[in-house]
DNA sequence: GCAAATTTGTTCGTATGTATT
DNA sequence: CAATACATACGAACAAATTTG
């Protein structure tokens, strides 16, 4: 039996998109078009679209049109310990530059800092009881203008206790929070663990990165424990990232340094059409 | 202005779903029910149900009705390379190993093998010129007889003629094709880069995993390319994985043999309870 | 093993609302 | 303000898969 009537459209919409006759940044034709064209009504035609917008092929907008969809320029993050710096990519000093390294401009307005409550993963992570207080660090970051990662560190309380008043300051630690936990207390970093899941956005994460609200683009959730020398977590790093202009890199052991550059080429030949996958 | 009939609809469902009035395989009310309890056409009941499902909360089942998603448990592949064996997660050997040790059952038929020629991405990353030929061993992967992963790696063909030729046996290659290539080439492993990414899974893929045809469960899709000693690549592993159960783990440095273990605890504690970066 | 009932899937038609040009 | 374009909502009929009797 053949595929119901708004499968067949949309598979033949997706051929055009897929083949370039319609390429990024086209505007579909309109549905009443659609409906003369492929002689469906529109309620199919209109399943049919959306069918292509579910598979993040297209999206619309109200009182404008179809539009095929333009991938953003991914944005690399490396998860290993960088040699020279120990410092692992993602936070302070190192996403700066690790955004200038692939020729782009980075933003990061002053974090915003709470105290809360530790709970669940929370607190299992950094060892503490639950309910004990903690010290939260939340991070908006931009790239090119562009919304790129919403990121929260939290810290035992006891570490302020120890002398680290400046992780209550409102305003950014610099050089990076990192630096200031190895001067004040004698962290060195490079001990971590890394946790990479997906996951859909939430309401107020779709709205901050802008995704289209049918909760078609889902989102990269890092969390990052870092350990003290006598192998005790006093960090716990939350990131989210939305899946759709975000990558991950990890080196193990000494890899040329022609492979640590020239990267971004390989991450932003679309894997929509290279298919090393295919039978 | 309020939210249209059919989300308001749909957020109360939401609500009953996450507050746990609706448990994890629970059956939803049949749209007849819905259509009179909420007051409204079947068509707006559906696009309710529609609209959870394409956040994956809930999945429809021809004939049967809308049950709530029960989430697999999650794996964890180690993408950084073990410090004893200086494997790579999820390749060979290594892979049967970090299944077991989760207390999991591993399955991986023999892998299917075949000469292509390579283009884009693999010929880039292989360092050969785009058209020559290369080794494609293709395998398949089961945990707990639920697919769990497909996986290509590519060899250039120049590393048959210096004598590895078993890379183009029909079989298996025990224990590992990476400790096969240390014997007769003398390549030791653990110098390798990873790059991850998240798509939409291709058509097959979505049969092989038995995803949901709505395309709403994205794919991992992790390449590793690998390094001989003189820095020149020999080896490019791409592996796709269903984002809903699985997850990755990175080491940085030293980390404390506790934090290495009882992961499978914090991965399993869903991200739909613990919300780490609500305001 | 078959037939009926149940449940979701597809397709049509129609009317009205809302955002953009 | 008018025309265009997508969004919401209702109603109806038949199809396909599953469960029940």
């Amino acid at each position: 039996m053949p595929d119901p009537l708004y499968r067949q459209i949309a598979e033949k919409l997706q051929r055009m998109i897929e083949s370039g006759v319609l390429p990024p940044g086209a505007k579909l034709p309109t549905e009443p078009e659609l409906t003369r064209v492929y002689k469906a009504s529109r309620n199919t035609i209109r399943q049919a679209v959306r069918w292509l917008t579910n598979r993040g092929l297209v999206q619309t907008r109200l009182g404008q049109g179809t539009y095929v969809v333009q991938r953003a320029r991914p944005f690399l993050t490396t998860l290993s310990a960088d040699p020279d710096t120990g410092l692992g990519g993602g936070e302070g000093e190192a996403y700066r530059e690790e955004v200038r390294a692939q020729g782009r401009d980075p933003f990061a307005p002053p974090p915003r800092v709470e105290i809360r409550q530790a709970t669940g993963v929370i607190a299992e992570e950094l060892g503490v009881p639950d309910g004990s207080s903690v010290v939260a660090r939340r991070q908006q970051r931009y790239i090119d203008e562009a919304a790129f990662s919403l990121q929260t560190s939290y810290y035992p309380m006891s570490l302020v206790d120890a002398g680290a008043e400046r992780l209550m300051d409102a305003g950014s630690i610099e050089p990076g929070a990192v630096h200031y936990l190895r001067e004040v207390l004698g962290f060195r970093q490079a001990r971590y663990r890394d946790r990479i899941t997906v996951r859909a956005p939430r309401a107020e994460e779709a709205g901050f990165f802008k995704l289209p609200d049918n909760g078609r683009v889902s989102v990269f959730e890092t969390f990052r424990t870092a350990y003290d020398g006598a192998g005790k977590p006093f960090r716990l790093t939350v990131t989210v990232f939305p899946a759709d202009r975000n990558q991950f890199v990890v080196f193990a052991g000494e890899v040329p340094a022609d492979a640590r550059k020239a990267l971004t080429a390989v991450a932003a030949s679309a894997t929509g059409n290279a298919r090393p996958n295919d039978a």
